[in-house]
This record gives structure tokens, C-alpha cells and sequence, in this order.
DNA sequence: CGAAAGTTTGGGAGCGCTTCCAATTGAGGG
DNA sequence: CCCTCAATTGGAAGCGCTCCCAAACTTTCG
């Protein structure tokens, strides 16, 4: 049995000796900087082809002092947030876009005290070239660690408080007006809103943006019903809803899986959709085409917001200073009202 | 306006200044190691703490040759894939267990050649001390570049072919079998499948499974129905099963997407659920709970496979030789079947 | 034909940390 | 009080790469 010597990775003096140049000449050539004359270039390339030799990224770091990682850090009490398929859209999006720009993503999920601690010591120590966060509440202490930080840094929707120099968001406001006039233009008079967690910015600008529609349409706005943007929490405010406000035609869910719990505990109460109660969501996940009926939504680019989001990072990082930018969200009529 | 001075992040030679030690005590006192007598490693922790000193993680991992972070990575011709909510938890429990390890997360979605080749350097170079690969199709790429790379590398499931020195998977012939049995044992004869793609390792395991149980049962096992895991091809595939096979009274979905879509198929074609025609799923994802009935499912735990893959991944890091795992899959009954 | 201008080249000093090893110090025993 | 042994200490050599800079070499042109 042939087994091979445990050999390490060739390094760019192995390069530099068979090629039978200097390291500088060997560097160059293979970062295709110039002042390499064909020759050379050529002796390297042929040597690297040879050694199979791939560049160290950590000591290349550490020469460059980039890392040539961005991290996407998605904050919560509960790791289970991040379940929402949401996030894996946001994913997608930003993955692609750091692709182009040749960097590795770290995900990071800031569930634990341990994690956020890790999370701010990435930060601080220059372990990445710039990050993405999201999902940040009311006193999240990441917000702190961002500050501290000397680090590139973009936010996806906009913390609660503070309007961050650098982010990415959808129209909130505008999309759950446009949700809400729609269910004012059927007739609906009597429309409640199933809010999101009302320490998120994303839930009040949902609020908002509903009750604006209400106050311009003169129809009182009803209190928020406070949901955590789950499913079974959608269901709970729906039947609380039912309970206190039996007459109620109508329902702006602040987002999908709400508005999917909605429908069933209407469902449940034998009330019919949308004859009796017509909802809209918010996000369009492939939730609100599997629900019953399919569910009338606001649609959010969300790969476009990591992308963006992503885009944002790189240019921060490249020394510009990119503006903030606020994405459209428009309405998809279902079935459900 | 006292603008900082864009200083560098403190080094371990200026906390070796301030407290007036060696750079070998002060890295000691750090990294908690023995030989440093309590005084001189109060005087660093003091001069950590004055001049928030955090360690260089790139310098730190060019003297150790271990980067302290591992990779995901997820492979498919498509991005959307990803999508999968399933992708998400395996990310909640890897992450989970990565971090009791310190080790970060990189997440690399290898879907076109330019990724699959980024991830490939990225096994080569060490740019991580491990992966976790995930999703391998047959002739996928990325089994040769893992090969080549002597890298600690544990697969989540296995690919088509091979089976890999080290892999979590799932029980899927297990659970397709118990699926299928249940559907038998309520009476059902004419009980189909659901395929997914069978150029993977799961598509084909959860058809042997099913028919492994129909052949059991001295039934005929209808050929696959090939989908590709999304819910539409769940739709089309139940529409195709449908005009073949009218006669049709049970179906076993190889995963809840695809058994979501057959729901919708059959509601649309007036078919009775579970009365004309019991449909089972595979996965037990949200979906699943949502689906209208609610789907009869085989659960499997899909946290404990991320986590299990993580563990697995920092034992064989740290020099151990685990052996595989193989996690059970059991059925979780709801109102579908 | 020589000076000026432009290229290519390689030496070498880092990047910030770990760790080997020799030197120093302190404790304990005869 | 001196010697041995163990614990602590600091010097220095890397880890693998980038990049500044001075030296060597070409080309161009008066």
C-alpha cells in the first residue's frame, strides 16, 4: 500500500524554486499584478499547475489584512427564528452577490449570550471584512458591539431607534397601506391587523403603514393584535380577534405564517374566506400559495434584499460610501381576499 | 469634533508593553495555558482589559494552521434548493454545535461552477479545518474535489454511490417503510409513490423503503413518479399518478413538499382526503402542520443531523475517528391518512 | 554612444501570533 | 549554604504571503 507521506499543501517558496524565480515575481504572477514579464509568468503558472499549489488564504490575510469573509449575522433570542424561510432567501441573495465580489460567507447566529459574545469578538477583532445583521430588536446588545466595532457594517431593515448610516430595507409602510387599501377597497370596513412583535421595527412600520390606510379611509384602526410572526401565534390573535370583535371582515397579517394562522383559526370558527373575512399577508413565502385558500400578500423582494444587502457591504468595504436603499413591496391578490 | 484616530486594533505586543511581560507570557496568559505565575497573568489581564485587546484570529490561525472556522456546504445544480426550509434547521443544530467547538461557520451554497470551484480551494487551501457537505448528486463535482482535499470532510447523508468514511444520515429506508406500511395496514392496496429525484441517495432510499413494504404485503409497487422535492412537482406528479392510475387509494410522498403539492392535486381533482385517496409525507416540516389536512408524515430530526454532522466534524478534527450515524425516522399520524 | 526613462527582478521586512528552547529564578534537601 | 530539580521567563524562529524598494536590465532618444 502506497500510502502517501502526509505532505502539507505546497507553498509559494516551492513554487518559487521550481519556477527558478523570486517569491516577489511568483507572487505577482499569481495575482496577475503586473511587472512579470511573459517568461516568468509562464514558469509559474506551469509550476503551480504542477504542485497543485493553492494560495494560503489565512497567511494572505494576514499579509493583506482582509480576510476576505463577510458575515451575516442574524440576531434572536430563539434560534428557531431563524427557521423562517425568510432567511434562507436572504441567503441566497447576499451569497450570490458576495460571490462576485470573491467572498466566503459566515453565518452567524446570535441565539446565546455565548454566540452574541462571539459574534462581537468577530467583530471587533477584524475576523471578517465586514458583516450584515439582521433581525435586530429593541436593545439588542449586538447594536452596542456594531458601534464598538470599527468594521464595515449593513443592516437588513432597520433597527428599532436608531436609523443606521448603511441599509437595506423593504417599504413596510408602504406595502401594508397598500395591503390595507386594497382590503378597504373591497368593502371592508371593519379590518384588524394581526401586527408582528411590536419591539421590531418591521412590526411597527407594518402597523403603521396599516393604520395610516385606516385613519385616511376615515375607519378607526383597531388596536394591534400582537402576534411573533409565527404561525400558531397568527391563529391565537385571529381567535382573539374573533372573540372580541365577532363583526370583524377583514385582516392585515404582518406577514405570511400569521396570515396562514389566521385563515385557519377562521377556519376553524367556521367563518368563510373570504366572504366572511378576507386576509392579507406579508412576504410571500411559498406559504401563502400552499395555504387554503391562497393567501392575497404583500410581495418583498427578500433575495434581492441580501443582495442588495450584500452589494451595500461590498462597496463599503471597497471605501465607498454607498446610500441607503428602501426596496418595493407590492401586492399579489389571491384567493384569500 | 474629537474625531478618533483610525487606530489598528491593539496587538499582543503593546498588551506585552503595558504589562510589562515577554510576548510568550502574555500570549500564555491569553490562551490560559500553564507556566505563568499569577502575577504577571493578572498584569496581562489587566492590560487586555485596558487596551480591548482581542486576538487576530487570521494571525492565530496562521501560527496554528487550524482558521477555527468550518464549512457548510450545500450542493445543487439550483440555488433555490436551499430554499428548503429543511437547509435551515440542519444550519440551526450544525451552528449550535459548532459553537460549543469555537468554531465559526461558513456556509458556501455551491450552485454554479464558480462556487463549486471557490469551495473546491477553499478544501484544498485549508481555508477551514473541516466541511460538511451536503446534498451530493451523483457525479457531482464536489465528491472529487473532497477526495483531493485532505481535509476532515463528514457528509450529511450520503451521496449516490459511495459510502463515505464518515456520514450522518437518516433512516430513510426505515421511515419510507413505516410510511408505507401504515398506509397498508388502513387498507389501502393501490398505494403509489411519490418519488424525489433518484440521482440522490435519499430519492432512491425512500423508494426502496416503499417498496420494500409493498413487496412485503405481496402488493405491486408502482414504478416511481419521479419529482424533484418542490411542491409543484408534488402537484404534477399526483396529476400524472391520477390519469394512470384512477383506481389510486394511497400515496407515499418522499417528502412534505411533494406531499403538500399532491394534497392541492387531488383537492383540485374533488378527490376526498384521506377517504378516496391517504397521502403520507416525509419530513415533517412546517408544511406539514400547515397543509390542509394537515399531512401524516414520517418526522425526522433534522436539528440532530446538523448537530450530529458538527459533532462529528469537531471529533474528527481534533483526531478522533467517529463512527457513522444513522438517526431514526418515525411517523408522526395527522388527519391525511 | 551615453543619459534618461521605463520595466522587470529579487531581497527583505513585515502582518500578529504561537511555541520551542535555553536561561533564569525559586524551592527543597542534604 | 550549596546543589538539584521544577517552575517560570523571554528570545527568537517560524507560520505563508504581500509589497516596498533598490538594483539590474531595456528601451528610447538627443
Amino acid at each position: 500500500m502506497v500510502e502517501d507521506a502526509p505532505r502539507r499543501q505546497p507553498t509559494l517558496d516551492e513554487v518559487t524554486e521550481l519556477a527558478g524565480v523570486s517569491r516577489s515575481v511568483a507572487s505577482r504572477a499569481i495575482n496577475n499584478a503586473p511587472h512579470v514579464s511573459r517568461a516568468k509568468r509562464e514558469a509559474v503558472e506551469r509550476a503551480v499547475r504542477r504542485l497543485g499549489y493553492v494560495p494560503n488564504p489565512t497567511a494572505r490575510a494576514l499579509a493583506t489584512r482582509q480576510t476576505g469573509a463577510a458575515a451575516l449575522v442574524v440576531s434572536g433570542e430563539d434560534p428557531s427564528i431563524f427557521a423562517d424561510p425568510f432567511f434562507a432567501q436572504v441567503i441566497v441573495g447576499a451569497s450570490a452577490a458576495l460571490e462576485e465580489a470573491d467572498l466566503h460567507l459566515m453565518l452567524c447566529l446570535a441565539a446565546s449570550d455565548r454566540s452574541r459574545k462571539r459574534v462581537g469578538e468577530l467583530l471587533r477583532s477584524k475576523g471578517a471584512d465586514g458583516a450584515m445583521l439582521m433581525a435586530l430588536r429593541e436593545d439588542d446588545p449586538l447594536a452596542r458591539m456594531v458601534q464598538e466595532a470599527e468594521m464595515p457594517v449593513v443592516f437588513g431593515g432597520r433597527p428599532v431607534g436608531t436609523t443606521p448610516r448603511w441599509y437595506v430595507d423593504v417599504d413596510n409602510v408602504g406595502g401594508a397601506r397598500e395591503a390595507t387599501e386594497y382590503l378597504i377597497s373591497r368593502g371592508r370596513t371593519r379590518v384588524a391587523a394581526i401586527c408582528g412583535r411590536l419591539d421590531t421595527e418591521v412590526g411597527r412600520a407594518r402597523y403603521r403603514g396599516y393604520r395610516d390606510a385606516m385613519l385616511a379611509a376615515d375607519l378607526g384602526p383597531f388596536p394591534p393584535q400582537e402576534g411573533d410572526f409565527t404561525e400558531p401565534s397568527g391563529a391565537a390573535a385571529m381567535a382573539a380577534l374573533l372573540a372580541n370583535h365577532p363583526d370583524v371582515d377583514g385582516v392585515f397579517a404582518a406577514n405570511d405564517n400569521m396570515g396562514a394562522g389566521a385563515l385557519r383559526a377562521l377556519r376553524e370558527a367556521g367563518r368563510l374566506i373570504p366572504a366572511d373575512v378576507a386576509v392579507v399577508g406579508f412576504d410571500d413565502l411559498a406559504v401563502a400559495q400552499i395555504a387554503d385558500p391562497p393567501l392575497t400578500t404583500v410581495h418583498q423582494p427578500i433575495a434581492a434584499l441580501g443582495r442588495e444587502m450584500a452589494r451595500m457591504l461590498v462597496a463599503l468595504i471597497s471605501g465607498q460610501d454607498p446610500t441607503p436603499l428602501i426596496l418595493p413591496a407590492h401586492l399579489v391578490t389571491r384567493a384569500s381576499a
